[in-house]
RNA sequence: GCCCGCCUGGCGGAAUGGCAGACGCAGCGGACUUAAAAUCCGCAGCCCCUAGGGCGUGGGGGUUCGAGUCCCCCGGCGGGCACCA
């Protein structure tokens, strides 16, 4: 050794890490030796874990996004494995939807080719990242074993009445007669045709999830290892509200319409009243169209508002005053105009509302604009009720109830109780609970989804098909030319004889939406092969999901659905378990800083070149280039970073280092080359601090020094299992970046002793065989960030050993050498630190105040100043107030 | 508009209510080198009359012996809003 750290010229430059050989060389062993295969049904020697990322949807390549999403996975599972679980990783393709169409549109590509292909591509990209994945579970949700086993699950859900057909608005592109997804309306328009968009009916299916309402709610108490916001949103999501439908009497009968029922949760407020709105698809405002045209003219302007939420929400407030007027519950002899309002949802509630603008803020602007009363009933604690007005905001808060009848002096809750108890007892109306949750509509007038298996017969009506007739596959000959759904005008398709009675009828011709694909593949996981849903054994065994990973845009909607269609399955005798999900972790986005050239086009990071002056230009024309805002990664931006390009430059293990290292994983995470480079940096920085230390290690399996003296061997010692708690800790609480700054820490330390052994005159065996323990534990530390590293590193260590890190138990902290025989407490006067102290662990409360005060610095800060109280948190600080 | 988050040095971030800035990126200085790269060592929140002190976790207020952390208000940025996945 001596000889070669005297004579470097003698040598050649350290070997390098040879990421391009080592990557596959060590997937090819995991995959030899079927190190993540495991079995359908365990044999329960082992506890089970289940992680699971969300599935990628098909786009072609994979992006930072999915490296970050499975990056985080894979640890967690190479984790779980090291820590004696048998761990399901398994990975598959959410490949229906809309892309896949726009692309045969466009480019006359059949969907399935165009999916298939996509796959075939990310599949091949996935296993260069070297993901601890069961490949052999993988399916995509368009392949017909998939989707056959759907439609037999919405055959049991249809026998088991959790399926409803239902008329709904639909966003209806007049020119291309085709049905838009809310993101193809830009602007109120067609994003093909231009077109202005309006609002159709159609009759559709409906999964009844709100029947589960209740249940979906009460069960996020259960979901202790879920974040607390995406359980926030869940449950404002299903918006239990309590309040009271309230019958308010026409004047006069519009057609056979005699009163409106509205549900409101301010009936406290119902003396504040001004006026009653219903919504444009209300079926009073179609009466009062049928006779009115201006009315109807209204009405169609509503319809030209688009289905969205946001979007009828942001849209200036306006409403159409019908003439007509109601009677008052209480206020006898009292009568209010009803109006058609844009604001009001007919999905929520009855599609009528009261309107007290006092004490509600749309309300209050809708009064504003149309120049209605505005009546306060809640006065706020301390107002005069002479003189309490409401200007520009509406009052909500609680308060005393005024103006109000026999409610006059009540709290808003008592007087909700009061007016309830009325409105029962006068037949009026009654207390109520209502929910913001809508049942789930899965219709969409599409070629590239599920088919939905039911036939539409003349005599028999809507027939489902036998289970023996499944699947329905989706026709391979089809015409993207025609704007519509081609399954539609498919010449033969849809023509098969009616089931029951055998006369001809037609197949429905509509398709589900993907949610339903991405709302139990879970469990399809499971038992990926079986010729039924899912095979019982093997869901009983595997589920639920211990560790489920993907972004918090699915916080609500896809997690909802999958949630219900666990109780469906269940309901339907296919699963034991409700929740799908027992502990969920959201990540953040990726992003990188975008750029623009001088004619104000987006230049990809690759066309950009950063001049040390921090100014950038364009690579070739040395044109400048505007450096924009860090934002997510977009194709329209172009500010995307190919994973394919880095794993060839840097290798799989610095991108997933550096993932992994930048910021916490639920976090948005800034893509940098400087950063990706430091990754790459320390991957070789641990290949050298083993190669460096290999010709001083004593033999493999040499035990270190127990009763090591306190000098650089206890030291090191200390430091490693520092560094193993530190690190099981941060991993076992999603902290990876904390991981990640431990793992450096104890290179740091490995560092420092290896130039202490070089250092030395004499050999110091406690040291080398403190360097040996170190160095595997760094290497069995980091192998589930940087796995191919860490078993070319293993293979270094120990010449011979026949397990991998990927099949080596995790390693153990010793208690003895966590503790230290001192602390440094610091010394605040007035919470203001002023000197820190050493002292032994167990020094007793009073020699620690002692020397505390003892304290040049302290004395003066104290400035002779009498002490009052002292605090001693021990291990952490002393305080002295004085 | 409504619901949910986030905000700490030049940058990413760390910190059971207890020494703010661990670890890293970029930077600066040094060693090695003919030179560069690579590597190694060191410095580093801001300000000050530099012993020492003052100010600092988006802004303002509060609770506490003590607040990045808890509470209230405000600002900025982001996610979701039911047919993008």
């Amino acid at each position: 050794m001596n000889d070669t750290a005297a004579t470097p010229s003698s040598s050649a430059a350290p070997p390098r890490h040879d990421f391009a050989a080592a990557e596959p060389r060590w997937q090819a062993e995991w995959e030899r030796r079927g190190c993540f295969a495991v079995p359908d049904v365990p044999d329960g020697s082992k506890p089970k874990y289940y992680v699971l990322e969300m599935f990628p949807y098909p786009s072609g390549k994979i992006h930072m996004g999915h490296v970050r999403n499975y990056t985080l996975g894979d640890v967690v599972a190479r984790y779980k494995r090291a820590r004696g679980y048998l761990v399901m990783h398994p990975m598959g393709w959410d490949a229906f939807g809309l892309p896949a169409e726009n692309a045969a549109r466009e480019r006359g590509i059949h969907p399935a080719k165009w999916t298939y292909e996509n796959i075939a591509n990310m599949r091949a990209e996935l296993k260069r990242m070297g993901l601890s994945l069961d490949w052999s579970r993988e399916f995509a949700t368009c392949d017909v074993e998939y989707y056959g086993q759907q439609q037999s699950l919405f055959l049991d859900f249809l026998a088991a009445g959790l399926v409803e057909r239902k008329e709904s608005w639909v966003n209806w592109d007049p020119v291309d007669q085709t049905v838009l997804a809310n993101e193809q309306v830009i602007d109120g328009r067609g994003w093909r045709s231009g077109a202005l968009v309006e609002k159709k009916k159609l009759s559709q299916w409906f999964f009844s999830i709100t029947k589960y309402a209740p249940e979906l709610l009460d069960a996020l108490k259960t979901l202790d290892r879920w974040p607390e916001r995406v359980k926030t949103m869940q449950a404002n999501w299903i918006g239990r509200s309590e309040g009271a439908r309230v019958r308010f009497r026409l004047a006069e009968p519009v057609a056979d319409l005699r009163e409106v029922e509205v549900f409101t949760t301010r009936p406290d407020t119902l003396f504040g009243m001004s006026f009653l709105a219903v919504a444009a698809e209300h079926p009073l405002a179609a009466a009062v169209a049928a006779r009115d045209a201006k009315a109807a003219e209204f009405i169609a302007e509503c319809r030209r508002m688009g289905t969205s939420e946001a979007a009828i929400e942001q849209a200036e407030k306006r409403g159409y005053d019908t003439g007509l007027r109601v009677a008052h519950p209480f206020i006898e002899g009292a009568s209010f105009p009803v109006w058609i309002a844009n604001f009001v949802l007919m999905e929520y509630g009855t599609g009528a509302i009261f309107g007290c603008p006092a004490h509600d803020q749309r309300d209050l602007e809708f009064a504003r604009k149309y120049g209605l009363p505005v009546r306060p009933v809640v006065l706020p604690p301390g107002a005069d009720p002479k003189t309490f007005a409401i200007g520009e905001d509406a009052y909500v808060e609680d308060g005393t109830i005024f103006n109000s009848g026999f409610m006059d002096g009540l709290g808003v809750a008592a007087a909700k109780r009061a007016a309830i108890e009325r409105l029962e007892a006068t037949g009026q109306g009654k207390g109520e609970v209502t929910w913001r949750l809508r049942d789930w509509g899965v219709s969409r007038q599409r070629y590239w989804g599920c088919p939905i298996p039911v036939i539409h017969c003349d005599a028999c009506g809507i027939v489902p098909v036998p289970k023996h007739q499944l699947p329905v596959a989706l026709p391979e000959d089809v015409d993207f030319s025609k704007p519509g759904n081609p399954l539609d005008h498919h010449p033969t398709w849809k023509h098969v004889p009616c089931p029951r009675c055998a006369r001809p009828a037609r197949r429905e011709t509509d398709t589900f939406d993907t949610f339903v694909d991405s709302s139990w593949y879970y469990a399809r996981f499971c038992s990926p092969r079986a010729e039924v849903p899912v095979m019982h054994a093997a869901v009983d065994a595997w589920l639920p999901v211990d560790q489920y990973i993907g972004g918090i845009e699915h916080a609500i909607l896809h997690l909802l659905y999958s949630r219900f269609f666990a109780r469906a399955m269940k309901a339907t005798g296919h699963l034991k378990i409700e929740e799908p999900f027992a502990g969920l972790f959201t990540q953040g986005m990726v992003t990188h800083e975008s750029y623009r050239a001088a004619d104000g086009s987006w230049l990809y990071p690759e066309e950009v070149e950063k001049r040390p002056d921090g100014t950038a230009v364009r690579v070739g024309t040395n044109e400048p280039v505007t450096v924009g805002r860090v934002e997510a990664m977009s194709k329209s931006k172009r500010n995307t970073v190919d994973p394919g390009a880095i794993i060839d430059r840097y290798g799989a293990d610095t991108a997933r280092w550096f993932i992994l290292s930048d910021n916490p994983p639920d976090r948005d995470m800034e893509w940098t080359e400087a950063g990706v480079a430091g990754a790459y940096r320390f991957t070789q920085r641990l290949h050298r601090l083993v190669t460096a230390a290999l010709p001083v290690l004593p033999p493999p399996g040499t035990p270190p020094a127990q009763d090591a003296a306190n000098g650089p061997a206890k030291a090191l010692r200390r430091a490693t299992h520092r560094a193993i708690a530190a690190v099981t800790e941060a991993l076992e609480s999603f902290a990876f970046n904390v991981a990640v700054a431990r793992i450096r820490e104890l290179a740091n330390a490995v560092a420092e002793a290896e130039a202490q052994a070089q250092a030395a005159t004499s050999p110091d065996p406690a040291l080398a065989a403190a360097l040996r323990e170190a160095l595997e534990t760094l290497t069995r530390l980091s192998g589930p960030m940087v796995p191919h590293l860490a078993e070319e590193l293993w293979s270094l260590l120990r010449p011979g050993e026949t397990r991998l890190v990927a099949e080596l138990p995790w390693p153990e902290a010793d208690p003895a050498l966590l503790q230290a025989e001192t602390v440094t407490l610091a010394v605040q006067v007035l919470g203001k630190l002023r000197a820190t102290i050493e002292v032994p662990v167990d020094a007793d409360e009073a020699t620690i105040f002692a020397l505390a005060e003892a304290q040049e610095n302290v004395q003066r800060a104290i400035g002779g100043k009498p002490i009052r109280k002292r605090i001693h948190v021990p291990g952490r600080v002393v305080n002295l107030v004085v």
